[in-house]
DNA sequence: CAGTATCCCCAGAGATACTG
DNA sequence: CAGTATCTCTGGGGATACTG
């Protein structure tokens, strides 16, 4: 899928929350702000580019804040905005459905 | 993303339904069966290509089922399962959200 | 009508190396 | 530590044409 031409709102909210990270990154960032490599720790198999990518993207959205600390070495941290936390019910459902289906699996 | 290795839920769901298209198909199978072309007309941005492989996706996911009725021309209806009705809070929360996001452009 | 079958292409994503 | 910068590649997906 190129670009919204419909303006359904369903594709609005994944074209922001597809691919497969977003709204894994946003779940791990529920219990309160994270830095950068924590993510990274909490996230294995995220390349770092796209870790960059995707919390650009959510901060873009205005669902991320991302906060730097001029200490050295630098500190940034990610935290949920009070827009951001629209996703958590979001995050619960779609959580709720993986495990489901999951357990479907034995 | 390639593949699950992590295992975790939301990562799970996330590949199932990632892809813009397919939470937006079902969204549009909750008021009942719909036939092939039908689901075309709902979401005309969709190649055709697509629409079958996504439809395939959910059907062997078991979520989706579809039915061949032997008329001619052939008529073919896809309906969420017993299973897929687990999938309407999940299309609920995403409509509300993408919803409240194309709200807030304004 | 409801699909396959092909061909083709590019943007999304990985890997690696470098830096303030 | 928290990123950029490149370079590369592949597979997801579009367009088109054909068929039971």
């Amino acid at each position: 899928m190129k670009e919204s031409v419909t303006g359904c709102s369903i594709e609005e909210a994944m074209r922001l929350l597809g691919g497969c990270w977003r709204l894994l990154l946003v779940s791990y960032l529920v219990d309160g702000p994270k830095r950068f490599n924590a993510l990274r720790r909490d996230v294995p198999h995220i390349s770092q580019r796209m870790l960059t990518l995707d919390l650009r993207a959510l901060e873009e959205a205005g669902l991320v804040a991302r906060t730097v600390y001029p200490e050295v070495p630098v500190k940034v941290e990610y935290a949920l905005t009070a827009d951001g936390q629209r996703l958590l019910p979001v995050v619960a459902v779609m959580k709720e459905f993986g495990l489901w289906l999951k357990g479907r699996l034995e």
